[in-house]
DNA sequence: CGGCGTAATAGT
DNA sequence: ACTATTACGCCG
């Protein structure tokens, strides 16, 4: 039990310094939005009409009946303060909001997990039972590899938690990348090929972004560093303009800024 | 290492 | 809504 714990402490994870910044429209805006959405809500910038916003008690979604997919989801995580626990709920649901009504069954037998964009734990951990039933809803899932779900994007979900908890409250957003080739499940549903996760963190004046964007094929074990990117990246590859609502100089600076290492 | 909590699946 | 099963990280 000693040398267990010896161990452990030799290998934790060390912290990062971050990068330095001002931004009070930034801070302004996301007030502005109830507080889900950083610096505004993802615009679309590709053809089409794009995703249409689902508002919810903790999170908030931009959806495509087209793809049978959200294309982003947008929320806050506060420091986990009362333990508010209730059970994990036993079933998804369809959003009667959305055009495609998209079922459970439609994931059944099909080789993928339904996976949570909103995080179920983490979403009902801060703001109860009622908003965790709502990361249920099928307007908040997307198909994903058993062993990225359980296993890496499980570790990113702690380690949006953690950060939470360190640093008072972060924000996120995340959703799936598609490529030009589509595949699709039997009802429809088109199958991502990435999925990826901005995490935002404000410390005074400062802005700090971790950017992550993975495949759907992985063993699990990888660490996550080596797989961040920047948020123009992210941008090419889904359509969407992020944090549109900062001055330009700041976010130009920040979405073209590649961090190399975790907080 | 063992026990617990969380990510899930399938089947009744 | 419940059971059984699997895998992994955290915790002590």
């Amino acid at each position: 039990m000693v040398a267990a714990t010896v161990i452990w402490w030799i290998f934790r994870p060390a912290p990062a310094p971050p990068i330095s910044l001002r931004e009070e429209f930034a801070r302004r805006q996301t007030q502005a939005e109830r507080n889900q959405l950083y610096a505004g809500a993802p615009r679309w910038t590709g053809p089409g009409s794009g995703p249409v916003l689902l508002r919810n008690q903790a999170y908030a979604v931009g959806y495509s009946d087209e793809r049978e997919n959200p294309l982003w989801v947008g929320y806050r995580l506060d420091r986990i303060t009362a333990s508010q626990h209730g059970k994990r709920p036993s079933r998804f649901a369809v959003d009667r909001r959305t055009r495609a009504l998209t079922s459970p069954d439609e994931y059944t037998r099909t080789g993928f997990d339904r996976g949570h964009l909103a995080p179920s734990f983490n979403i009902g951990s801060r703001f109860g039972p009622d908003a965790q039933l709502e990361t249920f809803l099928m307007s908040n899932i997307v198909p994903q590899k058993p062993n990225l779900n359980r296993k890496l994007w499980k570790r990113l979900e702690e380690l949006e938690s953690e950060y939470a908890n360190r640093f008072e409250q972060i924000w996120v957003f995340t959703g799936p990348v598609f490529d030009h080739r589509r595949q699709l499940l039997e009802g429809g549903v088109e199958i991502p090929d990435f999925l990826y996760k901005i995490l935002v963190d404000e410390d005074g004046d400062r802005i700090r972004m971790l950017p992550f964007l993975l495949p759907q094929e992985v063993r699990g074990n990888e660490p996550l560093s080596q797989y961040l990117t920047t948020v123009d990246e992210i941008e090419r590859q889904t359509g969407l303009d992020f944090f549109w609502a900062l001055s330009d100089p700041n976010e130009d600076h920040l979405e073209a800024f590649r961090p190399t290492r975790l907080w």
